[in-house]
DNA sequence: CTGAAAGCGCTTACAG
DNA sequence: CTGAAAGCGCTTACAG
C-alpha cells in the first residue's frame, strides 16, 4: 500500500488489517459477524473497510469454503415464454438470497454434447437446476453426476417421484384434463390434441390428462397431432385439422401453437369459435390479446422457478428437507376462442 | 487416498500427481499444454487424470489466474422477446469461447438498487454485459466502475461513442426511419408512434428515426403515445387513437405493442389495414401468424448478443482491440397489417 | 477478544 | 524436463 492507501487492484482483508492495525483475521471476523470482536476493534474495522472500499473477493470465499452460493440453470431454450419465465423465477429468489445464477444452454439432445455442457455447469461450482421439458433437458438431469446438487423442473410425474429426486413442477396433466373437460362440457363430441415436442419416448402429461377426460366422457380419441413449440408447428398442424369437418374443439400443446392453429383456421375460412373451439396452455402476455382472444390455462412458471430455486437452497444449505411436491394450481382461463359446437 | 482410488471429494492435482508419481507442478504443466514435459510422463500424466476422473477446480483457476472466463449479463427483463434473444446470442458465443455466463435482474432502476446489482456483478469475476434499453440498464452502465471490463448493448447513439465506451448496437433509428418511409409512401399523410418506454430522459433512438422520416416528407408530427414494453400498454394506446378518425397508420415501438394496437382498433371497429395501417418492431416470432399479420421491423437480436460478446471477449483476452460498431442492418418485413389509408 | 498457522486447489516464477 | 517455494484472498480450527 502506498501514500494514498492505494494498493494495485482492489483492497485486500491484508490491506484492511494493516490499515486498521489488527490481523487479517480479525478483518475476517467482523466481515462475517463473527460476535467475539471487541465492539471498537470493530467499529475501526469497519471504518476503514468503507474507506478502502474494501469488497470480499467471492472467488476466493469459494475457495476457502469449498463451495460457492451459486447456481446454474441448464435448459435447451431461453426465449420460449415458459422457460424464459422459470429462469425469471429462479434469478429472483436467487438473488434475494444473494445467489449469483448462472445459465447454460442446451443447444443439442446429443448425448455428448448434453455431457459436456452438465459438466461445465458442475464445474462452476454451486447447484444445478435443470429444465427437463425435453429431450435434452430429460437426459441432462438423468446424466448429473451423483454428489452434485441439482433440483428437475418437470412435467408432471406419472407416479410420485422418490425421495432421491428432487423434482418440482405444476400439475400440467390436471390442467390438460380441466381444459378438455371445458371444452366438452360446451357440447363438443371430442377435443383433438395439438402436442408440443415430448420430453421423452413416453406419453406427456398433458396428453395423459387430455386422454383421461376424453375416457371420462366416453368420448372417441383421436389421434395428437404432433407440433412443435413456435406457432409455425401449430400452423402446420392447423391446416391439416381444418380440413377436416368433424373437428370442432382444439386443445394445444401451448399458446403459441394456438396462435398458428388460429391463424390456420382462419386462413382455411373456418371461424373461431363459431365453427371451431380453441384452447391454448400457459397464458402467455399476449393470449389475451389475441383476435379471438385465447382461452387457456394460466401456468405460473415464475412461482414454479422461484420453488426450484427453494427446493436447492435446502439441499445445498442442509438446512429442513424440502419434500418434493406440485407448486401451484393451474387456471383455465376462459376467454373467446372457445364456444358451444356449431348446430 | 485409500485402496480403491477415492478420496474425499474430487481429485485434485495432487491426488494425481501422488498416483502417477510426480510432483503436482508436473500435473498443472500436462492439463495447460505446457511444452516442456516428457512425452512419457505426460502420458502417464493423462492416464491417471483419465482414471481418476480428473477434473480441474474453476475456482482455484480463477483465484491464482486473478480473473475468470465469466460474464455476467445485467437486464432489466429476461422474458421480453428481445432480452431473452441478446442473452441466448450472449450464452451462445460465451459457450463456444468456454466462458461460464451469469444473469443479474434489474429488478428497478432505483439507484441504490442498481449499484448493488452492478457490485454483485462484478464481485462474481469476469466481464459484464449491461442491456442498457431502458432507464435501469442505462444506470447500471454508467454506475459500473472504472476498471470492471464492460459492454454495452444499447440503442443507436445520438452521435458516436468515443473509444472507451464499448457499445454494441442495431441501427434501430434507421429501422424506425424505414418503417415511418414506407407507411408514407403507401400514401398515409402522416403515422402516429407508439413508444417504448425510453431508455432516458432524451429522444430514443426510434423516436428519433421516425421524426425524420415525418421531418423529410414534410408530414405534420403528431405527439408520441407512451407505451410500456407489453399489450396491455399497445391496448390502451390503441383504444386511446381509434377515437381520432384521422389517425390512419401507427407505428409501434415493438411487435408487443402492435398486438396491443391491433386488438384495441379491432374492439373499435376499424379495420386493419383497410382504415389503419399497423407497423411494429422486432419481429418476434408469432409477429407473422396474428390477423392480420403484421408488417414490422426485423431486428438480429441473437446476433447483437454474440457480437456483445466478441466485443468483451476482444477486451478481456486483451488481444486485437474490437472498434464500436453496428451489427446488423434491420430489415423491413411488409405483411397484411399495412396498405393504401381509406379513400 | 485476538493472533499465528495451515489449508482450499491451482498457477507462476525460480531453481536445478 | 521437473521439483520446491510462494502466492491468489479468504476461512477454519488452535492457541493464548
Amino acid at each position: 500500500m502506498n501514500v494514498t492507501g492505494h494498493t494495485r487492484g482492489p483492497a485486500s482483508i491484508r490491506d484492511v488489517a494493516a490499515a486498521a492495525g489488527v490481523s487479517y483475521q480479525t478483518v475476517s471476523r467482523v466481515i462475517n459477524g463473527h460476535p467475539s470482536v471487541r465492539q471498537s476493534t470493530r467499529e475501526r474495522v469497519l471504518a476503514v473497510i468503507d474507506e478502502l472500499g474494501f469488497r470480499r473477493n467471492a472467488t476466493a470465499l469459494a475457495l476457502a469454503r469449498g463451495r460457492s452460493r451459486a447456481v446454474t440453470v441448464l435448459t435447451a431454450n431461453t426465449t420460449h415464454y415458459g422457460y424464459a419465465s422459470i429462469l425469471q423465477g429462479i434469478e429472483e429468489a436467487a438473488r434475494a438470497a444473494a445467489y449469483s445464477v448462472g445459465v447454460g444452454v442446451l443447444e443439442s439432445a446429443d448425448e455428448a454434447a448434453v455431457t459436456a455442457e452438465v459438466r461445465r455447469a458442475g464445474d462452476t461450482g454451486g447447484g444445478l437446476v435443470v429444465i427437463a421439458y425435453d429431450p435434452a433437458g430429460v437426459r441432462a438431469l438423468e446424466s448429473v453426476p451423483a454428489g452434485l446438487p441439482v433440483v428437475g423442473v418437470v412435467e408432471t410425474p406419472a407416479s410420485p417421484p422418490t425421495g432421491d429426486q428432487p423434482w418440482v413442477w405444476t400439475d400440467d396433466r390436471e390442467a390438460a384434463y380441466e381444459a378438455t373437460r371445458h371444452l366438452l362440457s360446451l357440447g363438443h363430441g371430442t377435443v383433438h390434441y395439438v402436442a408440443i415436442p415430448s420430453s421423452t419416448r413416453r406419453t406427456s402429461a398433458r396428453t395423459a390428462g387430455w386422454r383421461r377426460a376424453l375416457k371420462e366422457a366416453g368420448a372417441p380419441e383421436p389421434r395428437p397431432v404432433q407440433g412443435s413449440w413456435g406457432p409455425a408447428g401449430g400452423h402446420a398442424a392447423g391446416l391439416a385439422l381444418a380440413r377436416d369437418p368433424a373437428v370442432t374443439a382444439i386443445l394445444c400443446g401451448n399458446d403459441d401453437l394456438a396462435l398458428g392453429v388460429l391463424r390456420a383456421l382462419h386462413e382455411s375460412g373456418r371461424s373461431v369459435p363459431g365453427e371451431v373451439s380453441v384452447a391454448g396452455f400457459d397464458d402467455a402476455p399476449h393470449s389475451a390479446y389475441l383476435m379471438p382472444s385465447l382461452t387457456t390455462v394460466r401456468l405460473d412458471f415464475t412461482g414454479l422457478g422461484r420453488s426450484a430455486f427453494a427446493l436447492l437452497h435446502g439441499v445445498l444449505e442442509e438446512s429442513a428437507a424440502v419434500a418434493p411436491h406440485p407448486v401451484s394450481v393451474p387456471e383455465l382461463v376462459i376467454r373467446e376462442s372457445s364456444g358451444r359446437p356449431p348446430g
